[in-house]
DNA sequence: TAAATCCGTGCATAAACGTGCATTAATAGG
DNA sequence: CCTATTAATGCACGTTTATGCACGGATTTA
């Protein structure tokens, strides 16, 4: 690796690297870019500066202190909301269906809300959904394999791609970091907006259930325009501004009953 | 000083280990890093002021006595004479290798196993191992897709042989269901003997880790013969004969330490 | 109470750090 | 074209940080 970078051109990479592996090294990157540790630490400084990553000594880690580390966490933060948006979710699978269930916290609690006894395929690019859907019997599931990306919890990278563009399913359950009339779906990661588009596009519905949090944000990455999204599963308490300005865009939303009840 | 492992991820590391397992000890802590007590013991202090755990002599105990986590996790732990197994074949991965990490829950136990400062690559067909190391952050992390064998538990169809084929792992771990002088390493499933088959013969040695109860016996499908496996591990009460016979074969022949100590 | 652990402190060291300065390469103005 | 300016980088230097080791005190256990 002996290119001339722009300094700009290196912070990317730093940034990308810091996602995909979640910590860089300040000794690690001066060897990957040949030059020297001064001016890799002078780029971790001006990036942990513009809030970027936290500066740690030895290199810097992603600043989201949730990124990815562990989904497990955030699945069983907010379980109870989570699982009524998976109850309503799971409706929408039927029997024989192929089914692509994409990464984040609330797919995987619609993952154990599926119906044990639903004969369908699920295909999916996180190895933590796979692992709570190998339980059920009846399910054919086809894993899509690749690096995995640590921030994202799944495989999105180039060979996943080349994977996903095989697959023809019926429904793609999107994950989704934000959610807007305007904006459409959108994500905190490149390349995982990327594959989430891929899949997007080679599947006959979209369908994707958003907590209250992420309704009227929008998050750097666009994924697809809500007119994509087939059906849009919120919980009971969303705005009604939001639901209505939703609707209009001719999406058809769906309101996941009470946590309660 | 080594420097592998960077200061905040360690006490990330040993927070999330309070979580599940509701304890860390600094002994075992230290060990586990590879670093002296005394910078563990810096760290649990460090935590106790940041009001993160709660020193104890020995160790210390998360700040929420119920934020100890489900049964299902600590049932799903590896049995002692696994671990015992694991922490012997964990040793023979070293720094920068591509390791391959097969499916079996003796394997499940070495993924727990390996240090979590050690810069590897592991590439493997299994979600639940693929879900066990996310949380070190020193790995790379390689996942083998295509259909899911629900008995079997990983990916062993056509799609990741086809992945596989491209792998020259510097160390494959093997599971095995059977393992014996005549027979060689043998599995239950047909296409998981293929897959192993496989990985074994694009790899540049070979380990297996048996329990004693596997030995001597064989499976259906033959894997490899004993004269492939560079290294097996084998609990310390395994047979005398049954050592001597495969250390016949020219297999190095390890015996883990008894799981008392 | 005695032995065995575990603890904290002080100290040593090597790695990582930041700063100031020199060098080089782009950019702008004349 | 030539010079002034600025940004990016590397190097030298003194400083800070993380870590291990040694030692004496504290705590548990038998």
């Amino acid at each position: 690796m002996s290119m001339d970078l722009l300094l700009r051109e290196r912070q990317f990479l730093i940034r990308e690297r810091l996602r995909t592996h979640g910590r860089v090294l300040a000794a690690e990157l001066a060897r990957e870019f040949n030059i020297s540790e001064d001016t890799i630490r002078r780029d971790l400084r001006e990036m942990a500066a513009a809030g970027l990553c936290e500066r740690v000594y030895g290199g810097a880690l992603p600043l989201a202190p949730d990124a990815g580390r562990s989904l497990t966490e955030r699945a069983s933060l907010a379980s109870e909301r989570k699982a009524a948006l998976a109850r309503t979710s799971v409706e929408y699978i039927e029997r024989g269906m192929t089914v692509f269930l994409d990464a984040g916290s609330t797919n995987l609690a619609i993952a154990r809300a599926i119906p044990p006894d639903l004969s369908v395929t699920i295909v999916t690019n996180t190895p933590l959904i796979a692992s709570a859907l190998i339980e059920k019997p009846t399910f054919d599931l086809i894993l899509i394999g690749g690096t995995l990306d640590r921030a994202v919890g799944a495989a999105v990278g180039a060979r996943a791609q080349r994977d996903a563009e095989l697959l023809r399913p019926d429904l793609c359950i999107l994950g989704a970091c934000g959610a807007d009339a305007e904006a459409g779906l959108t994500a905190v990661h490149f390349e995982d907006a990327e594959f989430k588009r891929l899949v997007a596009s080679k599947s006959r519905s979209v369908l994707a259930a958003v907590t209250t949090d992420k309704l009227g944000t929008a998050a750097p990455y666009a994924v697809v325009g809500i007119e994509a999204v087939s059906t849009l599963v919120l919980e009971a308490d969303a705005p009604p501004a939001h639901v209505a300005a939703l609707t209009e865009r001719g999406t058809a939303v769906v309101l996941a009953s009470e946590p309660g009840g």
